[in-house]
DNA sequence: TCAAGTATTTTGATAATCAAATAGTTCTAT
DNA sequence: ATAGAACTATTTGATTATCAAAATACTTGA
């Protein structure tokens, strides 16, 4: 299995993954941003927008318009910090969280698709593979 | 190796796959969608705005805009097709084929680093079971 | 030939994005 | 205690991405 080969495979994976998550985003009526947004104040919590800025990659003030369109849509809310009045908390609201489950709902769908052919033995290996790789990158 | 595991790791490595492209990409001082676009043309040769559209996964409109812009950075050009008046072969320029190649570098440096701590028997499970899974999907 | 179909562009609208400027708040060093 | 530096979030101004629908130019089939 050499490099070339090892990368155009990774490559097309990465790349299937992708269109399958838009697909899917887009029927859901949010934009790639927005759920993404979502999916990470689903996972972090109750997040100060400069943290969540900084995990999504993106500068304040264009989180700040995302915040703002998410916060319309009654799927996120800004609470003031009663630590720092300068900062503010967002955190999901109910159907926020429900939008979240759902997304999470299909990403183990897309699993069970994705290793659907393979043997309980190498569903084993692929995992033990992916983990070793990912405390690497 | 339980569904929700599996699923974690490969959204995590997903992730990581996505902020290490974005990253690159920035710095190379274009767009993620004006790369992609790149990366479409280089691998399909010259082709139609309508098919290169279809491939990306955007409307023929989008795609008028994308080109014009990578048309006024000399990385694409149009062709007017020999067989229909009507349309447009989308080319590399020298420049386009350069972006193209050290892009196409990049994804074999980063495919290094993500398999540089497997075994080679690791690898060579890795990209077979990459291969069945991308059969299926 | 001419109507229907096709390839692309244009238009009008919303959204994403950044850097830089601004406003309000907290921290620090004297 | 307080002045100034540092920080959090928003706003502003600009470019880009995106879509649906309308317009334009061309091809095709009857």
């Amino acid at each position: 299995m050499d490099l070339k080969h090892l990368s155009k495979i990774i490559v097309e994976f990465y790349e299937k993954l992708s269109s399958w998550e838009e697909s899917v985003v887009r029927d859901s009526g949010l934009t790639t941003a927005q759920a993404h947004t979502i999916e990470i104040v689903g996972h972090a919590g109750p997040v100060k927008m400069k943290d969540l800025a900084q995990k999504i990659g993106v500068t304040t003030g264009t989180l700040t318009v995302a915040v703002d369109r998410l916060e319309e849509k009654k799927l996120l809310v800004r609470q003031p910090c009663k630590t720092d009045r300068r900062a503010y908390l967002i955190e999901l609201t109910d159907s926020g969280r429900k939008y979240f489950k759902q997304h999470h709902n299909f990403h183990i769908k897309m699993t069970q698709e994705i290793v659907a052919d393979l043997t309980d033995e190498e569903q084993q290996v692929f995992g033990k593979i992916l983990e070793k790789m990912l405390k690497k990158i």
